[in-house]
DNA sequence: GGCTTACCGATTGCATGCACTTTGGTAACG
DNA sequence: CGTTACCAAAGTGCATGCAATCGGTAAGCC
């Protein structure tokens, strides 16, 4: 008995273990898991029905993503970060960035640079008065439109996958004090810049951007660090 | 019988699924398995003495590494690219040489400046009298140096893992008429830019310099293609 | 009494077995 | 003679079982 009853928890039609991993990789960058906690192999393979031999392909997937780091004979946990792994992944994330941004700036096409511009123009009401979650939502939005907007899927795909390691560390980012309108700023003179078709301002621009989320970042982990200060993990 | 007889190939001491994978990968990026080639999980767990589970798990490291594609219920082959993947892939690669480039000349210590200096001059000689194979290994270390004077761990192994998927058809590229002269003068400007502290130039010279690459490999592929012009597959 | 060491439970990592999908070939039909 | 349907062999994907390893605890030693 078996086979097609994987019913507890999402009963994706498709290849059944990347199913796994994406409902997993979903639970962990949307901070459902949070860093630091340990993947069970067997609760794991009954909370989705199968046995534990895809469960442990799953987590190689995952950790060869990033998402969770694998002791030997000690079994996975959700990454966890150093400070320095993390202002190392973020100067990645600032580079890509500002690589696709540049090359948006010179490549988007008329529909794309509509859309921009719409977007921009009507989250604007969202830094005085919506919740951080919807400027949350709107920020996702504005940089997958610069992303897809440089026509350069490897480089995307780089960069949502940095996106995604870090995601974990980025939340709540914009509950700091004034960061909300502060990045509204950033965007704006990011949108100016890639309408104008100024690749090397677009680039300078993203970059900073970018590096400023980093240090909030860095300040928020380090301020709900001191709840847990023992044993740090290094990322790679 | 079984357990520590994984004699045949690399006793390695460490992860013993890694050292495999470790291989596998060696046997892509130097050109002994070629693109296309399928790789059987039963003829690999003889060769290397273990059972297929084990090669399973190093088949989604492969995987995930974008070295081999794995396509549901029929195996995994090593990644045959598109030309259209390709150049995809050499923009991002450009994009990354550049942005750890531009790094570089920010942030090369002197003994590193040092270092790239001297390797440079006493690369003089192989341009005129040094077989092609000389002049890769000197490229690779130019690249090498350049890569740990950018000190941004993760950037590096963005542009390391892009670098790896990218080797099998970067393969004798160097063979073609004035590469290697070429080459060395693009190298040239960019060590005296990275002296010079001129990040901008740094980016600019250094993504120029990877597409020129590009373009050669592309040229190589497509003249190496017409021999077996059946079937293509897509890189991602 | 504090520290080292040996044992035990829990968990990982690998081997093996079995059902399903794919594929190449053959035969029947149009 | 070309086309389509079926069949068999091969190979993949998952389940299950077992040995080795790790963490924790308790007993022994200094």
């Amino acid at each position: 008995m078996s086979r097609q009853l994987l019913a507890p928890e999402r009963a994706g039609k498709g290849t059944v273990v990347d199913s796994i991993v994406q409902t997993l990789a979903d639970d962990i960058i949307s901070g459902r898991l949070t860093p630091g906690t340990k993947l069970d192999a067997q609760g794991m393979a009954e909370r989705f029905g199968v046995s534990r031999t895809p469960i442990r392909e799953t987590f190689g997937h995952l950790a060869a993503m990033g998402l969770v780091t694998h002791r030997p004979n000690r079994g996975v946990i959700v990454a966890t970060l150093s400070p320095g792994a993390l202002a190392d992944l973020y100067e990645a994330m600032a580079e890509l960035e500002a690589a696709l941004a540049r090359l948006a700036a010179l490549r988007m096409n008329s529909e794309q640079r509509e859309q921009l511009l719409q977007l921009h123009q009507e989250s604007v009401h969202l830094v005085r008065d919506g919740s951080s979650d919807d400027y949350a939502r709107y920020n996702q939005r504005f940089h997958a439109l610069i992303f897809e907007g440089a026509h350069s899927g490897q480089l995307q795909q780089l960069a949502e996958a940095t996106r995604h390691r870090l995601a974990p560390f980025r939340r709540a980012q914009f509950r700091m004090t004034n960061r909300v309108s502060k990045s509204w700023e950033e965007h704006d003179a990011i949108v100016r810049a890639i309408l104008a078709g100024d690749a090397d301002s677009v680039a300078r621009l993203m970059r900073l951007h970018v590096q400023t989320v980093s240090a909030m970042s860095a300040e928020f982990v380090a301020e709900h660090q001191s709840h847990q200060d023992h044993h740090e993990e290094n990322g790679s």
